[in-house]
DNA sequence: TTAATTGCGTTATGCTATAACGTGTGCCAT
DNA sequence: ATGGCACACGTTATAGCATAACGCAATTAA
């Protein structure tokens, strides 16, 4: 029996799909998020897109553009740089065997890339980092 | 009249979308592709996806996993690291207001990210990099 | 020749995401 | 308190992205 880790102010949809989440190994796609909550009464979509659009911009799940799938971010608290969760930009490693992935953040990989945004007159909102390939496990 | 920038050994079908994402300022999803393409004789979405794969296959078109888009390469031939199209990872910085694109390589960040990975036992297979934000004209 | 590979065309289908409508609830400035 | 606002919610319909599975044709290797 995990306690679930949910953030006070979340509403009961927010809070179910976060649960759902925090619970899985391996990222989900909202449609299968969507099958794990119908017996809570999701009927829907859009119910469960909408959590994930408010739990995204919380900075407590990330979204695997390259998989189209959401996952619970991995930093138990402020782990390292900001407060909470609003570090910086966070990396991610799927396997595309096992289908785990690990999240990671590099200070210095964040540098250069900020960096070369400042050189460019660019302003970052959001940046992507996936690195697809093999976990030590799958690649033996 | 631009002279298209073809790669010798493609097929017509992979000539067509390669030279059609060439001309484009912006990235293109495979169904704008398809109606580019419908005076060609393209009919289905299958026609156009198995021409991407192959030039995603040869590095002279790249996907952009955040937009799900496709851009031609925009090395033009061995710019920095190895030859031809074999270079290692590529970044790009999308702008969310003109929809433009840069293309852009960093060996820092290549290097970073191919050490956290060495340091895990992960093998990487095809490693995405995509900040969006707005560039500078569209931020002023 | 035979078999393997690769590309092609077509139909059908599945997965991912949002538009547009209306409802209810809490808040708080008037 | 009441009107207005912001926000979450539920539902239906639709749009947008991607692939499965079939069969055929051309090319190459054994």
């Amino acid at each position: 029996m995990n306690a679930p880790v949910s953030s006070p102010s979340l509403t009961k949809n927010q809070t179910l799909v976060f649960d759902v989440l925090s619970r899985s190994e391996a990222p989900m796609s909202a449609y299968t998020i969507l099958d794990k909550l119908r017996d809570h009464g999701f009927r829907a979509p859009l119910q469960v897109y909408r959590a994930l659009d408010k739990l995204t911009e919380l900075g407590i799940v990330h979204r695997l553009e390259s998989l189209n799938a959401f996952v619970a971010c991995a930093h138990r608290e402020s782990t390292c740089c900001g407060a909470g969760h609003g570090h910086g930009t966070v990396a991610f490693a799927i396997c595309e065997s096992c289908g785990q992935v690990s999240e990671f953040h590099d200070h210095e990989v964040d540098h250069r890339l900020g960096d070369w945004a400042r050189g460019r007159g660019f302003r970052p909102a959001k940046t992507t980092i996936e690195i697809r390939g093999l976990c030590r496990g799958c690649a033996a």
